[in-house]
DNA sequence: GCTATCAACAAACAATCGTTTGGTAAAACG
DNA sequence: CGTTTTACCAAACGATTGTTTGTTGATAGC
């Protein structure tokens, strides 16, 4: 029985262009935001008619909630993909700070659109999204959780205020200064150096 | 010559009833962002009818602005006001956290649309809303100036860190958890015990 | 070769957007 | 008292929004 037996060309096809549509959408969701992109900015960058995406997806909500979870999906690729290659609690942490401002900042459009647009944003969606950002975040509460604080160090502001200079740099950030690496690194010695010495 | 006289009353009612329609706008901006807003949500909660918004203001953008203004206003007054009332360089810094966490997450709508709407949001006034955001974070760039911090320490990092971490938290607070005052006061040790020790 | 499915087009839908215009009571002014 | 200004209403403007509908040429399976 041959149930196995997939239309492959076909399929390759139907992908390809669903993620034609998703690049577009995640360049445009990561420049204006949710509501100042519009479904005929992003069939038109793809060279479809507006309707034509309802083909491949279900609503403008449903486009951007592929696009966000793909961003989790690759940054969370990228960040365990650090982790995995450094060892020691400490230099763990710092591989996955740099692999995460690294694709904040420059590398990846879908991963911007994470920390772009908040799920506040678009409500329809709302806890779906903040669901996967929970999970990607968790990869971040292992790390700290792996660290030797001293007790009086709150673990949860600790993760907090590392990561919150990650994300929020994305309102500064500009090409011509630092490097995505060189910024990571700065916040995470801040963050390393005031425990090490105590 | 009674140059100086002015029409008091009708003056008075004049810019109660644009102030009123700011209490409206900086509402709006502050629960749904820029974009979601629109004149018809403004105007109908001040009472009003859309076109008459435009009797006071002359766009949708300069309402905004007037907001974010009156924004930077406010919060600069409450935190220049508490640094006034600390003495010694690290409790003014402290000081002036837990005012701008206060204003940030609890007090102010005006001061929340700061930080909920990013100036990319608004392109056609997005200049002048950097001019504004930079003149307010001067604040914390003097306080950070004046600390005694250990020549390693990068002051830009520093500020960017601590700033950066109450910022973001806008997009995780919600009632029932610590205080605005707690979540500043523990932000502010952890980027002041590092150094201390050291 | 016939038929069904695919992947898109072409065109329109109702709704909403920011904004403009002309008018109008009430208040202020001289 | 007559005139002007104020602060708004009522209604519409053209443009744009997300979405739906009917159709159509190409492709794949029997």
């Amino acid at each position: 029985m041959d149930v196995s037996k997939k239309p492959v060309k076909d399929s390759e096809t139907r992908e390809s262009r669903a993620s034609a549509i998703l690049d577009a959408a995640a360049e445009r969701f990561c420049g204006k935001g949710f509501h100042a992109t519009s479904i005929r900015d992003i069939a038109g960058s793809v060279g479809m008619l507006p309707g034509s995406l309802y083909y491949h997806f279900a609503s403008k909500e449903e486009i951007f909630y592929a696009v966000y979870k793909e961003g989790v999906r690759r940054i969370g690729d990228r960040v365990r993909g650090a982790i995995d290659q450094a060892s020691g609690p400490w230099d763990r942490l710092e591989a996955a700070c740099i692999a995460h401002l690294e694709m904040l900042l420059t590398d990846s459009d879908y991963a911007q659109v994470i920390v772009r647009v908040v799920p506040r944003d678009v409500p329809v969606i709302e806890n779906r999204l903040a669901e996967l950002r929970a999970e990607y975040e968790d990869i971040f509460r292992e790390l700290c959780d792996a660290l030797d604080l001293p007790p009086e160090i709150d673990r949860q502001y600790f993760r907090l205020s590392l990561l919150s200079a990650m994300n929020y740099s994305q309102t500064w950030y500009h090409e011509g200064g630092d490097t995505p690496e060189t910024i990571a690194r700065k916040f995470f010695l801040l963050h390393r150096e005031f425990i090490q010495d105590a």
